[in-house]
DNA sequence: TCATCCAGTTAACAACTGTTCTCTCGAATT
DNA sequence: AATTCGAGAGAACAGTTGTTAACTGGATGA
């Protein structure tokens, strides 16, 4: 089935993942539009004539990065927001899953923090795209539980948004608390955790208010 | 009282607000960490070194233009979270702000957008104070009402919190909002509107919660 | 085995960058 | 009226940038 690709192809994709690599190192402390296409070069360690193999610009290669980065997280979504019988499970659930991620991936976290509304275009659209998906499939989740009860389509979307928006704040917040320790971590989470709550309490009552028929 | 400063000194600060809105023209189509000393002289039609008299560095100049954005909102705050009776109202007021706001200045909000998560650090910083300074006014402002019912120190950091990542994700759609018109614009705003009312809901309810003692 | 392909190299280009030092010349101070 | 001050100009610096063209040499496929 997996046609084991030849030599030449293999050695191409691992620079290209040098490539990767080594600009999200270098975008820990930079901004994608001041990045250099001869910086990104010398860190891989090859001529700067080899970056047009794999890219067609910086642009291009931010792109990559946004698929690398959001691209994998897609699959955990469903399962974090319907496997759980207690909401406060759910949130518990939702959190740790953002502080492993974050933990594990902060480049990329920070990264697509810094550029979703960053200086280049086209990667500001992958993002934005990759965004709309979460949103997406939050909002079939929610759909499961809350279409019964009478929330009608505008009001899915108004609360994935708000779920989607949380978690990149959140994840934004773990970010600063890594390089200022101390029990910062904990109060992010305790933080997190207690913002998710009163969203999921007011959505719990959101169809206490008059029919939204006329407003 | 007010001392007409000299010829001099006032073209300095008409030189230094040229250089500052030069630079928000040009960080309409990139980030500061891109911004080239050379390339704002240019845009403002003086030396290279004319620059040294008024900014250290180009981060230097951004931290004045986060001033500039920031600084002269904080009146704002407490009349548009206190002056009204009913929630809806203090909701639609908040909305109506950051439209005006946007719409006013759309260079300056797209300055703190991209620059809130941006590769300068003293600009972050600075903007991060600002935002902090925010919080505590509007956390002021909610002690007013809800201090007698029961809300704690951490209960009102936390809606404060959630308060103003609204402000700012709101007014980042308004600014995409911008470019896109059609009905946009207002699907924008009744989304907003939504959004706060469910937290407001949330809020609401919160204290009916089985009491934060042990959690 | 031999011709083809193609990831990466080398060299060179014009254009641009931030920063320095020296100078000018009108306003400010005495 | 004479002196000081300081915003801005000008020229020059050593580095850096993205992109071009022509190349090498090992893997690939006939």
């Amino acid at each position: 089935m997996s046609h084991t690709l030849g030599i030449r192809q293999a050695q191409k994709q691992k620079t290209r993942q040098a490539f990767l690599d080594a600009a999200l190192v270098l975008l820990e402390e930079q901004s994608l539009s001041s990045l250099g296409l001869r910086e990104v070069t010398r860190a891989v360690g090859v001529a700067p004539t080899a970056f047009y193999r794999h890219f067609r610009s910086i642009a291009d290669l931010g792109v990559a990065l946004v698929d690398e980065a959001l691209g994998s997280l897609h699959p955990m979504v469903g399962p974090t927001v319907s496997a759980a019988n207690d909401s406060e499970e759910r949130i518990g659930r939702a959190v740790e899953l953002i502080d492993q991620h974050v933990r594990a991936f902060p480049a990329h976290v920070r990264f697509i923090a810094r550029e979703r509304h960053g200086g280049v275009q086209p990667v500001r659209e992958a993002i934005r795209d990759q965004l709309a998906r979460f949103t997406e499939e939050v909002k079939a989740e929610l759909a499961l539980n809350r279409e019964s009860e009478g929330w009608g389509d505008d009001d899915l979307t108004m609360l994935a948004h708000l779920y989607v928006d949380q978690m990149l704040i959140t994840a934004q917040l773990f970010l600063e608390a890594l390089e200022a320790p101390q029990g910062e971590w904990e109060r992010v989470t305790r933080l997190a955790v207690r913002q998710l709550r009163l969203i999921t309490l007011g959505s719990r009552h959101w169809m206490d208010q008059e029919a939204p028929a006329e407003r």
